[in-house]
DNA sequence: CTGTTAGCGCTTTCAA
DNA sequence: TTGAAAGCGCTAACAG
């Protein structure tokens, strides 16, 4: 490995010559300049940036650590990268594993201090777990549930997306909508948060919300979803509306109902959550909660640059809105019901 | 900052016996281990992960810094993954921008040599270009096009996927297949070798490829294909099936087809590329050639891990091999024409 | 404008 | 089993 010493030696100047006219903190004499680059050239050097790193006390870096970077955090990560990088610093993405045991373990300090900061999204964790989490980074929690009031935290208003979604489908003539992948339990998770903004909707146009049109999924996938509404389709209770808790698990249910023949939206309308970019093409357009993106993108960035610049103000939780986008799955107008 | 010297005077120890402790790389008597031990937790130390790694040479770290996670490197990382942890090292995930210049910048040196190895999808680049990367550090090229000879490089059969998807719609009766995202130039990326797959499956089954049928695609999205799509079927040419030169562009034609009433497969059979999960589930489900993605990621972990072990082998540029996955998209029978 | 010194936090020798 | 010294490659601070 070539070093800057080597750099140094072969131009004749010192290993701070070198550094300045590498990094232009300083000014160097044009020839002096010259040489060095010359020998930089001639030896291949490569600046080493863990030596740098370490030097400075920073990395430059900033880590996204989500449990998988389809869909959702997929979509969020292409908002958050030009804003980090046009602070000057470059945003790398972890995958978190999905069982909590590995999920800790990649939270392990070591590694988030590794990063300038980090913004980190906990899918299997409890929040006393969260809680344990050293604060030795700056960290900007993601995710739709409680998280502990020491670290700033951004989600989404996931009750009232589901309402959106949910009150527009009775509007437009549903009676009985599942929540799939509704949580049954009390679980303080995004399912029921999502869940809670099915039910509310369901009293505020004067309906019962019935638990057995809560579906639970043992994980939020197309699979998953295609198997249990298939279950429902051939066993379980009537409904003529369905609320996907996002949109992955929306495609599983569109795939079920095709199979059998069910007609979108004319006898079952389909709303999702997340509002993917797929969602507006496969036919006939998947109606989806949108969360704002850009919002939940700059939200996330301003705090954690905040911390970044070593501010110490109170810790934010900000809840960011979210629309709801209108597409072929459901009705235009108040049908028959 | 608590460092190790802290925690050495701390416990009354010196620093090697508290690496020791912490590395687990020498024996320690048990009361020692203690002391150390408590000190570490009462002072709330966590190692320097930058400064091990400037000692060691090696960041126990390997990057897939490809041009967009989503879609089929989103399913290439979710494979590479478990394999390099498997091997003891973390993956992170770098996306370069779209355009070359920054591309470029992102594939500077010293950030390559951040890492014990790296997984590198060029878009923009061209192999002069990728042929003046550097090659400090072990590097496996992913990507549908001619690279340089001097890197390890996986690619998909790219031409023998889109002549098994053609020749599958012809053999259903299709007579005149869109090449939708094929390249009209001859530049020799994934859209002309996907292009000549197309052509040759008309040639095998007697007919004359009609340059006419290919549609080029200013990117490869949704979106794009939804429009140029739009555009042929206002008034293009005639067809009676799509070969999309991926999943996503499949989307965006079968969001065309929808609008406009075209009924799939019956008037229009379609196939895409990559076999994405939502593939399966999208009405009719979309036949698609499957790149088989752990074959391709088992063969550039392979690769890289020959190259990290310090292996100056003949550099391997491998094809993996494709499938096609049939789906409702595509007719079972033959049909009419 | 250029060079010298010191040290970021850790671990690999080597010695006790 | 424990410790002291040396140095990974770089740059801030200060001299010259």
């Amino acid at each position: 490995m070539v070093t800057m010493s080597d750099v140094a030696r072969e131009a004749g100047v010192s290993m701070m010559t070198v550094s300045n006219v590498l990094t232009g903190r300083k000014r160097v004499g044009e020839p002096t300049r010259d040489r060095v680059l010359a020998a930089v050239e001639s030896l291949g050097y490569e600046v080493n940036l863990t030596a740098r790193h370490l030097r400075a006390g920073r990395t430059d870096t900033v880590a996204l650590i989500v449990p998988s970077f389809h869909d959702y955090f997929g979509e969020v990560a292409d908002r958050i990268a030009p804003l980090i990088e046009a602070g000057g610093r470059h945003l790398v993405l972890e995958r978190t594993s999905a069982d909590a045991r590995s999920e800790m373990e990649s939270l392990s300090v070591p590694r988030l201090q590794m990063y300038d900061g980090v913004f980190l999204s906990v899918a299997g964790l409890g929040r006393d777990e969260i809680d344990r989490v050293p604060t030795s980074a700056p960290i900007v929690l993601l995710g739709e549930r409680e998280m502990p009031g020491r670290f700033d935290h951004v989600r989404l208003a996931n009750g009232e997306g589901a309402r959106l979604a949910t009150a527009h489908m009775l509007e437009r003539g549903s009676r009985r909508v599942l929540a799939l992948g509704g949580a049954v339990g009390s679980s303080a998770g995004m399912e029921s948060d999502r869940r809670a903004g099915w039910a509310e909707a369901h009293r505020a146009a004067g309906l019962v919300p019935d638990d057995r049109l809560v579906v639970p999924l043992p994980d939020f996938t197309s699979e998953a979803a295609h198997q249990a509404l298939g279950q429902v389709l051939d066993d379980g209770p009537a409904f003529d509306g369905i609320f996907a808790v996002n949109d992955t698990v929306a495609f599983g249910a569109l795939a079920a109902l095709a199979e059998r023949g069910v007609r979108v939206p004319d006898e079952v309308q389909l709303a999702g959550f997340d509002n993917l970019d797929v969602s507006r093409f496969v036919p006939p357009g998947i109606t989806s909660v949108d969360p704002g993106y850009d919002v939940v993108a700059a939200t996330a960035v301003r705090l954690l640059e905040q911390r970044m610049a070593g501010s110490d103000a109170p810790r934010e939780h900000v809840t960011t809105p979210v629309s709801l986008v209108e597409r072929g799955s459901t009705r235009a107008d108040v049908g028959p019901g």
